[in-house]
DNA sequence: CTGTTAGCGCATTCAA
DNA sequence: TTGAATGCGCTAACAG
């Protein structure tokens, strides 16, 4: 049955030595000798000392925490990004401060606060809002801050996203190859980044072609939304392209409940690439991103931000197409 | 351009009060003047004041901060949890401090070394195995310890998991009474607690009983199990009863790989309800167990344990069959 | 009702 | 090489 807390002093006691020693001997920042380091390690040991990382962080003005914000933990593709950033992280001794803002601005500023007033040496987020009030916030409180998948130009502020211009581009040349002429682009909010960039994308390959037909619609980055969608459609083209994945399982499901057969009627195409895409029926043709890689950059962006004082860099990454049975090869 | 940081001092001296004052007027702990209440939060909004938690905790002794060692973060059922914590924790001023241990022992412990020398007020822990040293561990630091989905009985230390047991007894009297009379079950690694109990459930209502015949598999909880459990079969049987929902899909793409039909030929089931299950092809009949409930209870047991000394306790949630299309009405 | 002061556990100066 | 003393920002006695 030991005391409650065990504190350098205890340690010190124990082993005979100041409280400095000891200090020293587990920050290894000045030289002790060997038999007082052996003495310190013995009595800690024995007393089982960790020394107060609390204590720590308010002595040094840093707490070696991160803070997270994110709009829903429970989404894989926001998770992989928690998951990439957490690795890198752990390795250099931090650890992360998770915050779910449910994408309620309200609690996201309420929760900056509170990561804030935690003394957080830094902030990754991901922010639905292109524009988000926490980027002021940010600014103002001189955390060194990473915007992932978003990009904005502002001091203090870094931010990584995909491709996802280059992404859409990439698949609209694939659909053009293999004989699609008409197509329906079913959009997430673009007040998101990537929803905006992917549309981008497509409105830039098909405007003011008369070889094509088109259509855009605009909903949400759901499954709903996708069977909505479809169900609003003028017609059917030959190719639904979908702002992600989750749009185009609803619409892939939409589709075949009014009797198309996906791909010989009409192709499908998504964008990120979740788990369940290739296990879809048929499997999804997609555009893949990679979210573990976009939370790991982020963290290295950060890193260096704390670090080294480079504040304000845009990191786009990589997509690959991923060709699968949702679209047909030949008209 | 403000100062690097600002301090109760900093508020103290504008505000023309003393610090104490200042303290009270942000915890409210004794009365102050309204004049003064004025002074102070005018002071502290002026110059951006936010009370410092790294401070606040090493005077007080507690952090509010809750530590969760989990898994795998982007398995949606584990990320669930999290979120069902999370909800509830925020509301009580609780921040939580994430670790992922991704299954690895050696790791977890280190984690824990971490999370305790950053004194958190208590631990969330997903723990694959059902005996974990990590449950000695947080015994020894005396921190209230919660595990979820795994049921030990120690000091300390209390419980939440779904009735593992109950749902898959559901499930089999629904097989049963619907014809099914030959049965595989496709187990996930019965060291995990989960496992175990479905295991035990399916083993009690088939064993001994002459009317039925029954293979057991063993694997793991992943769709690539599942596809290799079913390759393993001798003999294909009336309904493949899987160990959760991913095994689920895995032996319903095989199976239909090899020419059988869900659910004409062979009925499958699952167990979690996650969220494609009911997006599959045909969707999946399965037990529904409700993972942000548990994060939820598990976050509200901890409280208990912080504040009122409740140390040991098991909670168990029930479950729901929710019966889809994957499972035949009649023989 | 308000101010002064001690000390939470630690890292870091400055002496020795 | 080691120890004593200071203060990080704050809360909680205690005194007035």
């Amino acid at each position: 049955m030991k005391s409650k807390h065990v504190s350098i002093r205890d340690v010190a006691k124990h082993a005979g030595v100041s409280i400095a020693t000891v200090s020293r001997v587990f920050n290894k920042t000045s030289f002790v000798s060997e038999e007082l380091i052996e003495k310190v390690l013995t009595s800690a040991k024995e007393l089982g000392y960790h020394p107060n990382r609390v204590a720590q962080s308010l002595r040094k003005g840093q707490t070696k925490t991160i803070g997270f914000l994110i709009p829903d933990i429970v989404n894989p593709f926001f998770s992989s990004m928690v998951k990439g950033a957490e690795d890198f992280l752990k390795s250099l001794g931090y650890i992360i401060l998770l915050c779910s803002s449910s994408g309620d601005r309200e609690k996201e500023n309420e929760l900056l606060v509170t990561l804030y007033s935690r003394k957080i040496d830094g902030l990754i987020a991901i922010t639905l809002e292109e524009n988000n009030p926490l980027i002021d916030s940010a600014i103002s409180q001189k955390v060194p801050t990473i915007l992932i998948d978003n990009v904005v130009n502002r001091p203090f502020v870094s931010c990584v996203a995909s491709d996802n211009y280059g992404g859409v581009k990439k698949l609209m040349n694939y659909l053009i190859e293999t004989g699609h002429s008409s197509f329906a682009f079913l959009s997430g909010d673009p007040i998101i980044y990537s929803a905006k960039e992917r549309l981008k994308a497509f409105k830039d390959t098909v405007k003011g072609k008369d070889d094509f037909e088109f259509e855009i619609l605009f909903g949400e980055y759901t499954y709903e939304s996708g069977i909505e969608m479809v169900r609003k459609l003028s017609r059917i083209p030959d190719a639904v392209v979908c702002g992600n994945d989750m749009i185009a399982f609803g619409a892939m499901v939409e589709l075949e409940r009014q009797g198309f057969r996906i791909p010989q009627d009409v192709s499908v195409t998504g964008f990120d690439d979740i788990l369940f895409s290739r296990m879809s029926q048929p499997p999804l043709t997609t555009v893949r991103q990679d979210a573990y890689l976009m939370g790991r950059a982020g963290a290295e962006l950060l890193i260096n931000a704390i670090n080294e004082e480079i504040k304000n860099e845009v990191v786009l990454l990589e997509t690959t197409l991923e060709i699968r049975g949702s679209t047909r090869e030949r008209k």
